[in-house]
This record gives C-alpha cells, structure tokens and sequence, in this order.
DNA sequence: TGTACATCAGTGAACGCGCGTTCACTGATGTAC
DNA sequence: TGTACATCAGTGAACGCGCGTTCACTGATGTAC
C-alpha cells in the first residue's frame, strides 16, 4: 500500500515486514499469516523479524495498528475533498470506509475480529479503532443541531449505522449476499440501496 | 446442546464428534479446533473421526451445518410460539436470532466466516444459510401486503435488515461495542435501540 | 440356542510437515581517536 | 583522512511441538447356519 523508504542496515525492514503481512493477508486469508512466511516475502531470513517484534502477536497487532491508520487517512483523505457540508463529509467518510473494507476483506477481517490476536493488544486497539467513531458522533450532532437529521442521542445512532456497514460488507465479502439478489440488481444498487436505508433511519434525503 | 443417543459401536460417534467440536469452538475459538483435539474430548483416540469424517474440513463442515440446523429450529421454534400476527413472528424469531449469535459467539463466527473452511463446502453451505433469509422475505411481503411495512422490494430490506443485526452481533460479540456508550446504556438497552431502529426503517411501530 | 465367521468402528504407533522461537555467529555500519 | 573497535541487524542451523493423516491391528458387534 505504501512503499519502504531505505533508512537503515537493509533498509526499513519493520515497514516491510507490515507490508509483507498486509501482502500475504489479503492473498492466503488470515490464517496463512506465519512469520516464516513474512520474513520470506520481505526478503530475509526468518529470523529476522525477532529483531524488530518480540513475538508474532506484536507483528500483527502492528500490522492491524497500520490498518487502522491507514483506513483512518482514507476517510480523512475523503472527508476534506467533500467540502463544508457536514452530511456530505459523512457520506464521503462512510463511502471510504466501504472502499477500503472491500477492496482489502482479509485485511478489513483482520482488524475487526480478534481472530489472530492473542488477549495482548486488545486495549490499544481499541483506542485505535475509536476514533473514526468519535468523528462520527461529532458530525451526527452538527447535522441535528443544523436541523438535517433527527433528534436522538447520537451514539446509539452512530452504533446503529456502523453495525449496519460493519454488516454489510462482512456478509459481501463472505459472498454471503450476492446469492440472496442474484442477477436482479448490481452489487452496486444493493450497496446504495443499504446507504439510503442508513441515510432514511436518521430522518435525511441521501445528498 | 443436545445429548448423543447411543447408536453403534461405541456410541453414535459422528453426533458426538460434532458437539465436541462445538464446544471446543466454544471454548478455544475457531483456531482451537482441532481433530485431535475433538477425538480426545470425545474420548475416542485421535483416528477414530477417520471413520466418520474424510478430512478435517469435512468435520468442519458438519459443525456449520448442524448450527444452521439449531438456529433454524430455535428461529422456527420462537416463531411458532408468537401467535399470528407475521410482524410478531417476525420479531420473535429475529430475537431468537440475536440469542444465538450472543449465546455461542465462537460459534456464530465459525458458522458466518468461511475462517476455518476450505472453499470446498461453500455451495453446501450458501444453500442452509438461506432459508431462514427467504422466511423473512415472506415475512416482509405479507406485512406489506396488510400494509404494515412500508413498501418496497423485500429483498433489498431484508438484505438491510441481515446486515445490520450481524454487524452488531459480530461488533457485540468481539466486544467492540461496550466501550463505546460504556456506562450510559445497559447492553439490552443499545440492543432494544437497534432494533427499534430496525422497525423505524421499515415504517413500523414496534411490537 | 450355540458356534463360526465377516464386518468394520476404534486403536496406537508412526510419518512428514510447517510452525514459533532460540542461539551462537558474521559482517556491515557508525563512531572514537 | 585513516585505522581500530563497538554495535547490532540479519543469518542459518537447530530445537521441540502439535498438527493432519495413514496403516496394520484388534476386538466388539451383527449375521448365517
């Protein structure tokens, strides 16, 4: 997703090692994920990766550390190329996320279920995966203070809308949905139809 | 969750391997899951499931199917005890739903990611998952039809409807929910929440 | 009912494999003089 | 600028482990006479 910048002995090799893991994710699934194999794609020995990470947990807690930041820049990224407008920043944000959960699906399962993880990291990602929360809160109580959606506590709303795309693009990336519509529609109609429902529940006419 | 009846040999084996396995996904987590583990718990030697099951994937399978085949008859079951009204029905079983999910998390998460599935059982698979998701089409018609619910292709609802109640089963399960509202709401609370909004989404005063 | 035999579910030893991790090493780099 | 040394990133051999799977076996059960 980003490329090594040379910057020590052999180079940045924890960098590698991230993008090695992202690499080998999102080609064998989680469960491909060993170090022998990261140390391999990145070129060295599969010893290596001790000198930069104490055990394979700390390795992938990085790796989903790295995916946080990531999807956090792309919604960010989204956000300020949408303008002033506070729904329209929403919409650009939440359409980000989807590009990112469906463009990496190993990756996006790896960073919302504790699958590879040992108990270890779960506290500091926890923090990690907030924030783009939060960011959803504060635009929910801007667009109701504007009049733009309904009155409501904004954080049972925001959970509502994020189970929902949590939702949706779990199932679409399982290929649990395509079956249930079939030829009728466009994976592309079914996703805009599932975002006008989340925009129809807070009260709004979709931008 | 329900108790071999002895069959043959030693017992009716298949069943018991399959329980075993479901409780040790239960218990340890999909990675868990082990032949030789189930074989033990079982307490049959580590070759036995030889003769029950081809390869561990073939075991695997069985345990997916045989969990559709419970949440089917618990979703069948709370149906049949809600009386006539098809929006009730379709509440109660959609309650049953979230006690599963919640009650057994590993093994939700084992029945609705292809995780620990070679993509061999797919086909099988897709085809059990889908009766209880055409059930709540025929849930949604008639109450459009007695002009309940809002109208509008049922699938597309549905799939609206699928993906919000999964997401915040698998967000709930993995516990990245709580911190979120924290002390301000019990978790029934922000469940009672989602589903009301579920009912709001679709025109209807909640039952 | 009793005996001989066929069936086949379950056994236990063995296999080869890939894994995470360790450890003494080596050799490139950075630094002190 | 040139040399000696310390540092430490990366090496490669080795470890012990649990795994899925195989295979010749054994011994309980079902069946034919």
């Amino acid at each position: 997703m980003t490329t090594a910048k040379a910057a020590y002995h052999h180079g940045d090799l924890r960098t590698a090692l991230i993008e090695a893991a992202l690499a080998i994710i999102d080609e064998l699934g989680p469960q491909g994920l060993t170090i022998r194999k990261v140390a391999h794609r990145a070129g060295v020995s599969h010893a290596a990766p001790y000198r930069h990470f104490p055990d394979k947990d700390d390795l992938i807690l990085a790796v989903v550390e790295r995916g946080f930041e990531l999807l956090d820049e792309e919604m960010e990224r989204a956000r300020s190329e949408a303008g002033s407008d506070p729904l329209a920043q929403f919409a650009s944000s939440g359409e980000a996320y989807l590009n990112f959960a469906m463009g990496y699906p190993a990756y996006y399962r790896v960073m919302f279920s504790g699958d590879l993880l040992a108990r270890k990291g779960n506290e500091a990602l926890r923090h990690t995966s907030a924030s783009s929360f939060v960011r959803m809160i504060d635009d929910l109580r801007i667009a109701q203070d504007m009049g733009i959606v309904r009155p409501g506590d904004p954080t049972l709303q925001a959970i509502s809308i994020v189970s929902t795309v949590h939702g949706f693009v779990s199932l679409a990336n399982d290929n649990r949905l395509h079956h249930l519509y079939g030829e009728k529609y466009t994976d592309q109609q079914v996703r805009d139809f599932v975002l006008t429902a989340i925009f129809e529940g807070l009260g709004v006419d979709q931008p």
